[in-house]
RNA sequence: GCUCCCUUCGUCUAGCGGUCUAGGACGUCGCCCUCUCACGGCGAAAACAGGGGUUCGAGUCCCCUAGGGAGCGCCA
């Protein structure tokens, strides 16, 4: 039998990062036994489902390189079916009409929570004569659930869970408006769809429980299961907006790798030995249900940086390029004044730099700033600490520029030698030498090394930058 | 309140009764490399929630307590 997993969000908002991981989840399982990973998309609930929440999940999808196989489905539009289950259901004595109302419920729940019972429907309905049902009333359907003996869910993760159906009520499989629940739909759906294996967030353990009575009244085999533990923040907590619960498309507007967040998250939960960093293949080859963990994970930035940086080192410099550029449009203020697109001629010195640069930097965002000196405008705006530094060394750069400016074969290697002489001449050592240089040609305290730098600005643009700074200082 | 799940360094985790004086990674700190910052290399501090059992032997099995989490809708 073909494993066939499927990953069912809600399109109620964007695919947020729990969502990712449960989504690569499935798609590497079903990878690894060369299955599919099909897509559906969860719509019974009209009021908060858009359009918008559908393509940002594919969208997401995309962007982390998961992909599905066959068309999308859509679970609004198999209500029909979903009514005939319920139906099918109802002929057999499984499942029966409830014509208890909103406020019935609702104060059934009230006293039980006064009573300190469990809140749940009483069976009111289920061996009620039909013939007493109030005139006027929709009633709803509902399972008639076993009351005794247990409910069992053998998880991949989890591990044996049991209920007792007595502390399990009759819950609803269609509404009174006729559409069918979530818990149904799943059922129904994940049966036509031959999905062999549940893989979702273990928020659904206790659905899994009421979800197996339902494949058990239909006679239906039920699929395998694995309850993934959630995310949380770095507090603990439930994870909030304010620290993790970003849209994928956030993590790109951040600047990180779809690859980078592939591996944090494929490691959060799961692993293998002390394995660490995973390309694609080697995590479809390795990954397994029993090595998810028990427990929730934290949501951990600092170490998705990390592996971020790692990625970026490892990448191709004109794709780091294109990705640079890609990521223009995305970000929320142009304070480089950038634009949308690199300018004639940038491209090349970002590509020629991106060695110097990729090593330094933890995300895209900050690779593109750290390349400041490529794009910036002269005469160049020093930051503080660069102030400071060619303030404090100026002098001491005093004639070097003639000796760069003698220099015919203008390359790392021959500005090195002139900037070690020059620095040996007047008795300092290269830093001292260096550092002001620096300051001068990027504006900044920090940079790659300053050779390379200014073999990518090339002599023209090193000389105007350097007089720039040092023309008013004291000759010496 | 009821049901279910979870608990190893700050964080992600390895560990599936003896090989644990508990390993790796991120982060932190120190040293080296060095024109800066990084990268890289070396090293350090840092954990079995608590209490009972079972066993010759427990981080590993069982129970209790404490602490976290999820669910308890005509939402998904």
């Amino acid at each position: 039998m073909t494993v066939v997993t499927r990953f069912a969000p809600s399109p109620t908002g964007f695919l947020h990062i729990g969502g990712g991981r449960t989504a690569l989840f499935n798609w590497l399982y079903a990878k690894r036994h060369g299955g599919k990973m099909l897509l559906r998309i969860e719509d019974t609930d009209r009021e908060r489902s858009t359009d918008a929440a559908i393509a940002a999940i594919l969208d997401g999808l995309q962007w982390l390189g998961l992909d599905w196989d066959g068309d999308v489905v859509y679970q609004f539009s198999r209500a029909g079916r979903h009514r005939e289950v319920a139906e099918s259901l109802l002929a057999q004595g499984r499942a029966y009409r409830c014509y208890a109302s909103q406020q019935e419920l609702e104060e059934m729940r009230e006293t039980a929570r006064k009573e300190g019972r469990p809140l749940r429907y009483d069976g009111r309905w289920r061996d009620r004569d039909p013939a007493e049902a109030p005139a006027g009333v929709k009633p709803v359907i509902r399972l008639k659930a076993p009351t005794e003996g247990e409910t069992v869910v053998e998880d991949e993760v989890q591990g044996r869970v049991v209920w007792q159906n007595k502390d399990l009520d009759d819950l609803v499989l269609l509404r009174s408006d006729g559409t069918p629940t979530y818990m149904l739909a799943v059922v129904v759906d994940d049966h036509d769809m031959n999905v062999t294996h549940v893989i979702r967030g273990d928020d659904h353990l206790t659905n899994a429980a009421r979800q197996t009575q339902i494949y058990q009244a239909l006679g239906w085999d039920v699929p395998k299961m694995a309850h993934i533990p959630l995310i949380h923040g770095p507090d603990g907590a439930k994870l909030s907006k304010r620290h993790g619960a970003l849209g994928v498309e956030a993590y790109r507007s951040l600047g990180y790798l779809p690859e980078a967040l592939r591996n944090y998250l494929v490691r959060l939960g799961w692993s293998h030995g002390d394995q660490e960093i995973f390309s694609t293949q080697e995590m479809i080859d390795a990954f397994d249900l029993g090595s998810i963990g028990r427990s929730p994970a934290r949501f951990d930035f600092a170490k998705l940086e990390n592996l971020n940086g790692h990625y970026m080192r490892q990448a191709d410099d004109e794709r780091l390029v294109q990705a640079l550029e890609d990521l223009l449009p995305e970000l929320d203020k142009d304070e480089h004044h950038l634009g949308r697109t690199f300018r004639p001629g940038l491209r090349e010195k970002l590509i020629a730099a991106m060695p110097g640069l990729k090593e330094r930097a933890k995300t895209l965002v900050e690779l593109l700033d750290s390349a400041y000196y490529l794009y910036a405008q002269r005469p160049l705006h020093l930051d503080e600490k660069a102030a400071s530094l060619l303030a404090d060394g100026v002098t001491r750069l005093a004639g070097i520029a003639d000796k760069l400016d003698a220099v015919t074969d203008w390359s790392a290697r021959s500005v090195e030698a002139v900037v070690r002489e020059h620095a040996e001449a007047i008795g300092a050592k290269l830093g001292q030498v260096a550092q002001p240089l620096r300051a001068a040609l990027t504006g900044r305290a920090t940079s790659p090394g300053l050779f390379d730098v200014m073999a990518v600005l090339g002599k023209d643009e090193t000389m105007l930058r350097l007089r720039d700074q040092i023309k008013d200082a004291p000759a010496a």
